[in-house]
DNA sequence: AGTATTAGTGTCGTTTTCACACTAAGAAGC
DNA sequence: GCTTCTTAGTGTGAAAACGACACTAATACT
């Protein structure tokens, strides 16, 4: 079956930077080519957007069947469609970025034979296509909306340490915090829930932990709240 | 001729908000489509991406063509490309939003015998398609980034008096601020030239009038100096 | 019992923000 | 040329936010 246009038109893609976060920091989700162009290198999770699907949709159904990974935050990043940017013809790609709790998608490997990997976010590989200014922009994008908007906690397990919380806006700001300061500052938001609970096998003092109220949260950014870092 | 394809591919098309800021306040340049579907209706400048032409360099031909606007700021939006959004098929389109010195741009007839006008941001026409949702878009992002980077200048005349500046911000942040505070607080960023001139034709104490300082601008961007106002 | 490690907590000086009201200058009308 | 009208232009003080800073508490491990 073909289809045919009066005009040409360039392909429709969706690439995907999945962030995540650990212990050793800011990770990003890679899959490897197993096509030309670009076999054996690593590129972003992306792929063709179909005729009657929305946009969106593609991002996520990609994400699901290249890696497993599945209902996360996803916002749309940019459009790049540079026309040089696939040696196969104009491509354009709609980019997403997406942030996933690492812990529940630890290593695993894609439906498809295609291996995925989470790499450090300053030591890729090489990347397939404009792949690499892709992630620059992303991590801009993280940057400046991790400091404005309480989106950090959807790379934290649901129950976390205001430590690891701390740990997470100085990784993803790249510099470090004042602990007590940034205590006051985000116990004041009122956006955590203080749980009877506490962290377990640590060979130090176990730290409380909480959790994200998220009502909370949609019921202050209705009122205009300002959630500055 | 025709090209033929494997699988069905979208349109690819860019609309422009084009922002401008007058005594009345905040406008909307619009067009009148001539054509089906929404024939009468009034749209967004737009139209399709050529297959070798890089998706922002379309922008500025639309609205170089349509307007004849040129040489103005432009920035990329968001990308639209919900399956209904066009009933001939499925069109995706590549938002961007542009401002201008009104002033310059005055009342312009488009080139090819449609008809252009500006419209009060708050009190738009029905338009075609998805465009009020696009419009909308571009407003919340115009609010947020006149916020935090001085892109305000682009819609005023180049020499403008403090007053004018002051007016501009009342009006796309949508609140009156302090006479003295902001003198203030725009002063101290030393983004602005003190010109040796003074408003004329006004029926009261001739206010001075001033430049935006971009080459500072800059140096201060590459410092890392916060915008705020 | 001692050691090692991270959790958790308050104060104070500095800076920033915000509210607020009068005089200065020029044009127009008389 | 005096009055009136209108907008330009200017400083202070109180309140809030910010940022620097150091010790005790709890637990696991030896």
């Amino acid at each position: 079956m073909s289809f045919t246009y009066e005009y040409p038109r360039p392909a429709l893609t969706v690439d995907c930077v999945v962030f995540g976060v650990d212990e050793g920091g800011l990770k990003i989700l890679l899959i490897e080519r197993d096509i030309e162009p670009f076999a054996g290198r690593w590129a972003l999770p992306g792929g063709h957007v179909h005729i009657d699907e929305e946009i969106e949709d593609a991002a996520r159904r990609e994400l699901e069947e290249e890696t497993g990974v599945d209902k996360l935050f996803l916002e749309q990043l940019y459009t790049f469609g540079a026309v040089d940017r696939d040696p196969r013809g104009r491509v354009v790609t709609v980019a997403y970025y997406a942030l996933v709790r690492l812990a529940d998608h630890r290593v695993r490997a894609a439906t498809d034979a295609r291996d995925a990997a989470w790499f450090a976010a300053d030591a890729l590989p090489p990347l397939a296509f404009d792949h690499a200014k892709i992630v620059e922009v992303a991590r801009a994008r993280l940057r400046g909306k991790v400091r404005y908007e309480p989106i950090g906690f959807e790379l934290l397990p649901r129950k976390f340490t205001l430590s690891q919380l701390q740990r997470l806006y100085e990784i993803v700001l790249e510099r470090p915090l004042d602990k007590r300061n940034f205590r006051k500052k985000i116990l004041a938001m009122e956006l955590l829930v203080e749980l009877d609970e506490h962290e377990t096998g640590v060979a130090h003092r176990a730290a409380r932990l909480y959790r994200f109220d998220e009502r909370r949260y949609r019921r202050l950014v209705r009122q205009g709240f300002n959630f500055e870092i």
